[in-house]
RNA sequence: GUGGACGUAGUUCAAUGGUAGAGCCCCGGCUUGUGAUGCCGGUUGUUGGGGGUUCGAGUCCCCUCGUCCACCCCA
């Protein structure tokens, strides 16, 4: 019996998870120059929490989580995503006073979806949230941080979709002029589609069915309903943001949760699984969940799926190799080892026994220099610096080898950041 | 959930129904205190798993697991 990872769950093996960390370490320089804090949420929540949030009908809900009834009785789930979870957090830590909150997390999400590239059962997130900010200025920010963070991991050929989903008072407005539009054309549209004019017909508009297209060329569109506080905020938005943005009316968010601004960060380079970051505001959510009402912006992105739009990162290698020469040499070696790493030098410690296999282990993980310590150096305590590009090698006393290295490393770090 | 392509050594890939192979990697030797190049030699598989057809199955059929693609959904 061979054991394996069950269906769209994959392996963190090094190389991917240098890839990960790339990532993460952008996201963190970014967050931190915004004063967003790191919060570490649970992976097990009740499923209330995400009927209640993301919504019964949506297809998250409704046929991706993973839902189970635990040992008392009580019916819990598998993250599906990382929104409801932050709210919930947000009201149980009385944070409604506490002012104006930042907050960012990492962390796995799990939905029961066909797997593909860029989509597995288990994936992490990054996710950003901000509560208390209900003006232009939060959701300027929260896009352009967005933004930026792909900009710095060097990603190309991108674009920035925005749109308004309206809110309370303007929304019914429009649905009911878009129902009735929908009604006009019914027999053109597709099945699914005349399904969901009863149960969500703002999710009609992004259907990818040719003739389904057609038909709404002329719909009615959000934007041009909204009431005078949505499209004085839209607006403000528009003209508050540095960088290039295609409006794009079609844009429906799948969770329920979301109002006014809506937006995807997408590329054409993934397939069918184009959005590598995605959010919007929902002012409502905290209040829905039991909260004092408190306006709240955010977005997430798949790490997984953002990491495919990468360069492989250089893989991360040793910098010192120590070999021992014979019995008497381990010892000493080990010692030796131990300084180097003291002082900041990444180090290995090739074991001990034949010369040649010690010396191609030093030569493998990338090391550019080794340390010999044989009979010889141990009896005249000093140390063999090798230069493994040059192949050329001296004896010195061990504490001015020790300072060449540091010295040679601290210049080609930063010369290389 | 629907439709389709694929699965052979650690890896990338071969093999008209007739003995499962090659490159790279890895290991050893030439060189027991010297790697990366060179030469010589070596290991490696229940052909994803299970059943069936056949004298004979990596190859054909069925089931199953997984990967990928499209739908769908979304990060």
């Amino acid at each position: 019996m061979k054991f394996q990872t069950i269906r769209g769950v994959h392996d963190g093996l090094p190389a991917v998870v240098a890839r990960w960390q790339q990532v993460e370490r952008v996201a963190r320089t970014i967050f931190h120059s915004h004063s967003f804090d790191e919060v570490r949420l649970p992976i097990l929540e009740q499923t209330a929490l995400f009927t209640r949030s993301v919504g019964e009908a949506t297809d998250i809900v409704a046929k991706e989580m993973y839902r189970f009834v635990d040992r008392g009785g009580d019916d819990l789930c598998l993250r599906p995503e990382g929104t409801a979870g932050a709210v919930r957090a947000f009201i149980q830590g009385g944070l409604g006073r506490a002012g104006e909150q930042r907050w960012f997390y990492v962390g796995p999400m799990f939905r029961r979806e066909r797997p593909q590239k860029g989509r597995l059962r288990q994936f992490q997130q990054i996710g950003v949230e901000r509560f208390g900010a209900a003006g232009p200025v939060a959701d300027i920010e929260m896009l352009t941080m967005a933004w930026s963070l792909v900009a710095e991991l060097g990603i190309q050929q991108v674009r920035l979709e925005l749109n308004s989903l309206g809110c309370p008072s303007c929304r019914p407005g429009y649905r009911d002029a878009l129902v009735a539009f929908l009604q006009q054309c019914e027999g053109d549209l597709c099945a699914t589609c005349r399904d969901r004019m009863a149960t969500n017909p703002m999710r009609v508009l992004d259907c990818k069915v040719a003739s389904c297209q057609q038909a709404l060329t002329d719909a009615p569109e959000m934007l041009h309903h909204l009431c005078g506080d949505c499209d004085t905020h839209f607006g403000a938005i528009q003209r508050g943001l540095d960088i290039p943005v295609t409006i794009n009316p079609r844009i429906v968010r799948g969770l329920d949760y979301y109002n006014r601004t809506a937006f995807e960060i997408v590329t054409d380079q993934l397939g069918a699984q184009g959005t590598v970051i995605a959010g919007g505001r929902y002012d409502g959510l905290v209040q829905e969940l039991g909260g004092a009402a408190t306006p709240a912006i955010g977005f997430a992105l798949g790490l997984e799926r953002i990491g495919l739009l990468l360069s492989d990162p250089p893989a991360t290698r040793a910098e010192v190799a120590v070999v021992a020469l014979g019995e008497g040499a381990l010892i000493p070696s080990l010692r030796a080892a131990e300084q180097l790493r003291a002082a900041g030098l990444r180090t290995i410690h090739c074991g001990g026994g034949g010369g040649k296999r010690q010396f191609k282990q030093a030569d493998r993980c990338g090391a550019r220099f080794t340390i010999i310590l044989g009979e010889d150096e141990v009896a005249q305590g000093t140390w063999t610096v090798r230069n493994m590009g040059e192949g050329s090698q001296q004896q010195c006393d061990p504490a001015s080898a020790m300072a060449q290295l540091v010295q040679h490393f601290a210049t080609t770090r930063t010369s290389k950041e």
